[in-house]
DNA sequence: TTTAAAAATTGCAAAAAATCACTTTTTATC
DNA sequence: GATAAAAAGTGATTTTTTGCAATTTTTAAA
């Protein structure tokens, strides 16, 4: 079941922006040349809202929840991002520092790029300036998107929302005609809709009840996306 | 009164990012001569979310609001740009249609300069590229933060963040000393706290109780920044 | 200055969301 | 498989926010 002319595809982030792909064969080894690898266990926190950007950071496998943490110490996840992409290069072109946290939702493996190595790699290349400012350009479409859903769209709508976004992250590596399984905790769900857990409990229990979805466990499974979008209120 | 130490500056646009400032002489004067400038009355259209992006706006002088609308016709405020920005252009690089609409708060002064004018200045400039780099990457911050604050604020503290900001946008051209007044409808300032006119009608009627606001017709007077920040829960 | 239209304010009732306390289910470990 | 700990789910209550209707104030035009 695909999104396409249902859900407004284009204004979420729903695919790995490849900003390293393709790169110039020396370009790409250059940079190659320079990333250290390390695995991460689910959970650990790649780095910290506030800290002085080092460098930055490309998962080659696994998820990443990007969020920031409040006063009272509850997440905001702003985005989860998929193995392919680049996080933490914001902070190193504002010459700032990193404006949210990075944390596995999974067991991933991540290479560093340091911020002297990257810039130098900015330098030089030929693409690579472009790439950014496109990538950059399309995840600002997107954030002012989630800003208008988050202030005038109800906690029901935004869950529904969020299930079908994670839907296509989750996605990735299943064998065609493959249940799609959604694997997040409650609380991170709570935490990328932006309510409390309870709330997320009593509407998942909701949609189960109307058969849209089925959870397995912790994990959830979308049997019917059309009644989904329908509840988003997104339907194109 | 400055906010200097009581208030993160930093995650706010608060000043006009200088994007055209201070360019090597030649591509100042090449993109200069290839401006349309416009005068627009208050609350002109700009350009509308969706539209095909035919290029880019300079504010000479007045503010301009960029804004979403959604299904039932309400507008979600995401940004208020001042004389001396930019807008339009992430439209450009990221070869999408314009994410969001922009209007005229006052009137106003715009420049126009063509998608393909933009580009060539782009493609020729040793330093815009870097320039936008930083300045897409800040904004990219100061949106993540827009969007915890408002999934995790009250409309209350929302309401004082927002006061807050406009105060230093309505800044500018005040002499010292001078009062600063913010000068907005009821409505669109609703519109960027994302609530009802009625509930920003009754938090300004609290705050001017408490003697933390005067008003003069439809303006604001921000008599007790202290205390509006200790309302915020942004203090630092 | 007068006056009509638009904008802002206020009170009240309804709806949505958050919070707390408690139960049940799931997960991870032995 | 048993078991403890963690996570998820449920119900009741309170708080916040919304939405409507009516009134007052402000603005802009004659």
């Amino acid at each position: 079941m695909s999104l396409a002319g249902l859900f407004p595809i284009d204004k979420w982030n729903f695919k790995s922006q490849s900003i390293l792909n393709n790169l110039p064969e020396d370009e790409y080894g250059y940079l190659c040349s320079n990333m250290l690898e390390h695995r991460y266990n689910k959970g650990e926190v790649i780095f910290r809202e506030g800290a002085v950007a080092s460098g930055i950071f490309f998962i080659k496998k696994g998820k990443v929840k990007k969020y920031q943490v409040d006063r009272t110490g509850s997440e905001q996840i702003i985005y989860v991002a998929n193995s392919g992409e680049l996080i933490g290069y914001h902070a190193i072109l504002a010459e700032e520092r990193y404006p949210d946290s990075a944390a596995t939702l999974e067991d991933c493996t991540i290479a560093f790029i340091s911020k002297e190595d990257f810039l130098s790699a900015l330098e030089k290349s030929t693409v690579l300036p472009r790439r950014l400012l496109k990538t950059l350009s399309h995840e600002f479409a997107v954030l002012i998107n989630s800003i208008s859903i988050v202030t005038q769209r109800s906690v029901k709508e935004r869950l529904a929302i969020t299930l079908i976004v994670l839907r296509e992250k989750f996605k990735e590596g299943i064998t065609a005609g493959g249940e799609i399984m959604i694997n997040v905790s409650r609380s991170d769900l709570a935490n990328m809709v932006g309510t409390g857990e309870e709330n997320i409990a009593r509407f998942l229990t909701e949609f189960k009840l109307s058969g849209i979805i089925s959870t397995h466990g912790r994990k959830i499974c979308i049997t019917d996306v059309k009644k989904l979008i329908g509840i988003s209120g997104c339907g194109t």
